[in-house]
DNA sequence: ATACATATTTAGGCTCACCTAATTTTATTT
DNA sequence: AAATAAAATTAGGTGAGCCTAAATATGTAT
């Protein structure tokens, strides 16, 4: 029914909508998918076509009710198999996106709904996001960014709001991990550092970049 | 590196191979692949270009050492999932053959690692075929058609010759599963069906047909 | 050996998902 | 408001992997 590309473009849409707003920008698209403006502009217009996206003409593009249905079953697949491959087969947080990319366009409802079942209905993935049900809901989530925290808060930290391995291999180094609990001991004024006492134990400094992208709940 | 299209070609010329013999002919591909023999005529002279068989024109194609390999790899990775899909999803044997002819073009040679020591290191998937190692090599089979036994002959059924959906259904109906122990009682001489006992409990009545495609190994 | 049937290949064409180069539209600066 | 920069689109083209129709090769029966 929908092809790979169309999948990809999918979830890059609503990656993007999420991040910036309603509309998509054909560049924007471009630059993320790594494929050449002029044909993403080729390509929306077929997807406008099938009632996947709806597209104004050198304004962008926006999810109709039912790609944003289709972009996120594929969200819940990958983070599912993101869920399998660190629970299961002991990859680290840092190494299942690729493979997850992979495995999410594999089609077969009663596998997802299987492998949910088998992985205990996770709620969020290995990176704290949450995965939506078969019907495209997310349960409500109530985490922010440690940055927006005040001195003496204490909270857990649920989730990253930046994926890259650089960031991620960067807190498993600094032994941070999900789940954690936070206790902000001071917020540096100049420079916006905060430092913070982790599980009751060891003290940490971490920089404004850092606390910008834990996402954390209150305690 | 290699393409779905070509894993799929691949695949097919070395069941074809193992099923009749040396040489494949291009209608024997183009019938399994459901692709039309034109078709199948300019794609194998592309794979024969970049070594993966050996084609000699109107006579057919045999896979190169590189292209045995290839289809090994990607056999073994059909049937790791297999296990997966049977002992840790809850699938039938019946079910698990369409999912994993998509999980098998799934590229990471770790996750392949990883699953196979998650399921045990297995030897064989859910219907009795033995898995190769990631070198390509089989363990030793031992075992024959039930067919080829005599009245008196204990015998453990351990694969299938047959892999269709009604065959598998006619088994798991008939209550006849892998591992089961197989006791020769009868053989009728006109029809060359057979009495069994099956795990020292029920009395059964077996076709030929039936019997040719039920793989045994001696007890 | 010839005729016929079957298998295979050649030739030309199609769609999908991409490309580059050129043009047009939109946004920004002066 | 005009000039310029940036973004988006159009036009034309490519390779992968398929197709049909026509031509050729191979195998079989007489």
């Amino acid at each position: 029914m929908t092809s790979l590309a169309e999948e990809n473009y999918l979830k890059t849409i609503y990656k993007l909508q999420e991040k910036n707003g309603a509309m998509v920008s054909t560049s924007a698209l471009a630059e993320d998918l790594q494929i050449n403006a002029a044909s993403v502009t080729d390509f929306i217009k077929k997807m406008a076509a099938k009632k996947l996206i709806s597209y104004q003409k050198s304004k962008g593009v926006s999810l109709t009710e039912h790609g944003r249905l289709v972009a996120l079953n594929i969200i819940r697949k990958h983070r599912l198999w993101e869920v399998w491959l660190v629970n299961n087969l002991g990859f680290k947080w840092d190494q299942v996106h690729e493979i997850a990319e992979q495995l999410e366009h594999v089609i077969s409802d009663e596998l997802i709904e299987n492998l949910d079942k088998h992985l205990g209905y996770p709620k969020a993935d290995p990176h704290g996001d949450l995965i939506p049900d078969a019907k495209g809901r997310f349960i409500k989530n109530t985490s922010k960014p440690l940055l927006d925290c005040i001195k003496g808060d204490k909270v857990k930290f649920t989730g990253v709001a930046e994926h890259s391995n650089s960031f991620l291999q960067y807190l498993t180094k600094s032994n941070i991990n999900l789940g954690d609990e936070l206790l902000v001991e001071a917020i540096e004024e100049f420079d916006h550092s905060f430092q913070v006492k982790i599980n009751k134990k060891e003290r940490k400094m971490l920089s404004k970049e850092v606390v910008k992208n834990l996402l954390v709940v209150m305690l």
